[in-house]
DNA sequence: CAAAATAGGACTCAAATGGTCCTCTTATTG
DNA sequence: CAATAAGAGGACCATTTGAGTCCTATTTTG
């Protein structure tokens, strides 16, 4: 459906190396880029940029390194992808003042729209970064997906996604 | 945070114009691009995808034109994306099979990602095109954006990946 | 001081998007 | 039947964006 950059996934993923380690772990660029078997200076680029967003502390200097700055159930979802990918919305248009979209006075479904991005921020971030790290059994995880989300009661709704490809 | 396409976004806007209007009422790609103010090449070319995707039913031919090929409120958000963007999930990996990500076999949270994914198109699913055309009204759009989206429970709690729910 | 790390950018390359245009087919209407 | 008004379907280009690399500071440790 949307597509969230390949950084944002992969600083995800990175974070979910120190979370599933003891609390303080720290963790070099390096060693990091091999647990997960990213080039080393993809994996750095993330890293510095996570570190900027203030989610990772950094330590510089021989024997330096990352460590998370909080603990990985007080980190959201909806921060790391801010911080990898700037606070972007749905759509051009929905992201604060409507400045891309010379439309914006007149498009009727604008509001709306911001109301639905504004729902999934909130779905992000009520999603910690312990909980993807987590076992992928049905815990808190799975959760995340099970729930129907509920958005619009649309009124007739049940709209069957027919086509199948 | 994600991002749409701008085509999506106006193919929304487009087909809450019919959704605005009488039932079966038709209208051609020019009269509607004038209405949204967008060019008309553009807004032709999103409308013959979205008849393509069997959402609009299209009348070639003078006095021809596209009309809904449903009740507004029996279609959906989700279709209308995944008509003029594809079927592509949240990351490049979450989407069906790991072509694309070569980290995919050992990505501890591929898994999750799919859940959140499916939940998102779920959501997207239950937001009919009635309820984005109608009044910005706290109806049924605005509690789009309401409900604070339950997903996984994280803030500030078990952080182990145990404690069962 | 030397080595090992992070900080911070600049840079390149490929792919996706936005947007336009052209040609063909179908229908209406006089 | 001919003219015209639509949509169908692509081809096409320009620009932006994203992925990924690299180079040069700046800090630490020993
Ligand atoms: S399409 Fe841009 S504001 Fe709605
Ligand atoms: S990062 Fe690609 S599968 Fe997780």
């Amino acid at each position: 459906m949307f597509r969230m950059t390949r950084q944002a996934d992969y600083g995800i993923v990175l974070l979910a190396c120190f979370a599933q380690r003891e609390e303080g772990d720290s963790l070099n660029a390096r060693d990091l880029a091999a647990e997960v078997h990213l080039p080393v200076p993809m994996a750095s680029k993330i890293l510095k940029a996570l570190a900027r967003a203030g989610l990772l502390a950094s330590q510089r200097g021989v024997k330096g390194g990352y460590r998370l700055a909080r603990r990985p159930d007080e980190i959201s979802l909806a921060e790391i992808i801010d911080a990898l990918e700037g606070p972007i919305g749905i759509t051009d248009c929905s992201s604060g003042d409507h400045s891309s979209c010379d439309i914006a006075a007149l498009c009727a479904v604008r509001g709306k729209w911001q109301s639905i991005s504004g729902a999934m921020r909130e779905a992000l971030g009520s999603i910690s970064l312990a909980s993807m790290a987590g076992p992928p059994e049905p815990g808190p995880a799975a959760a995340a997906g099970r729930r129907p989300l509920p958005s619009a009661p649309a009124r007739g709704k049940r709209a069957r996604k027919e086509g199948s490809p």
